[in-house]
DNA sequence: ATAATACATGAACATATATTCATATATAGG
DNA sequence: CCTATATATGAATATATGTTCATGTATTAT
């Protein structure tokens, strides 16, 4: 892939210290935490996430409450589901969502305090 | 565009509560967070994070880390200057890149907690 | 001035993603 | 059983996104 690896390498003060970082991280992490950051990175369940950080919710309500059909929320639903950012609860036909738990609100957080500072 | 608005709204405990929700986050504020996570919601991205929280390195040895081509790093790395993400500084005809605050390595932190602990 | 190197960028292309539409499943009520 | 409601999901489509390729700009050296 990189076409011109050999040509600047000799630029890396610690060459052993930037080989050992390509290992600090394993691939399987890089591509779960690139998943979750890329749920997180989509209007819609942003608006989603933070609806339920304040409380649970029903499908239905989240739908009206972003004014969006029911069925784009459901699809977006089952998004943060696979990533356990959402749980859910079954009460007769209405399902319940809520936060999975409290890492998405220090997520939230840090988010809001970066693109609020500068 | 909600097709079924009114249909189950009638479930809402608390209707001004929910309707509080809708303002008590800025639409550019929405906005802009989903665009930070998106930012991060990529896996050339995280490794050029997760490398730069690290050490100061310049482009050509970013490439070489990631094993990319140097112009689709240049790319991704106009993506993260946009959003602040990182900064640079020229010496000569080397542009160093470093992480620009201290939010990024939080966030890194909070998305690791979470994939990792479920 | 010419050549070489480091980086940036526009266009093109292939893939991913979000929403819509139609329809399926499940539950409650008559 | 039949109807209505709440939710889920597959297919289709339009748009966004990531990488490559070609080329541009800036800096250094000869």
């Amino acid at each position: 892939m990189a076409t011109d690896k050999d040509m600047c390498e000799i630029h890396l003060i610690n060459k052993e210290k930037v080989e050992n970082l390509k290992n600090s991280l394993e691939d399987e992490e890089i591509l779960r935490l690139a998943e979750l950051y890329r749920a997180m990175g989509d209007g819609t369940r942003i608006k989603i996430l933070h609806a339920l950080s304040q409380e649970e919710l029903c499908v239905c309500d989240i739908a009206a409450l972003v004014d969006m059909s029911q069925s784009a929320i459901s699809h977006q639903l089952r998004i943060l589901r696979s990533l356990r950012l959402v749980k859910y609860r079954k009460e007769g036909k209405m399902v319940y969502y809520s936060l999975d738990d409290e890492h998405i609100i220090n997520l939230f957080a840090q988010g809001l305090a970066h693109i609020r500072h500068n």
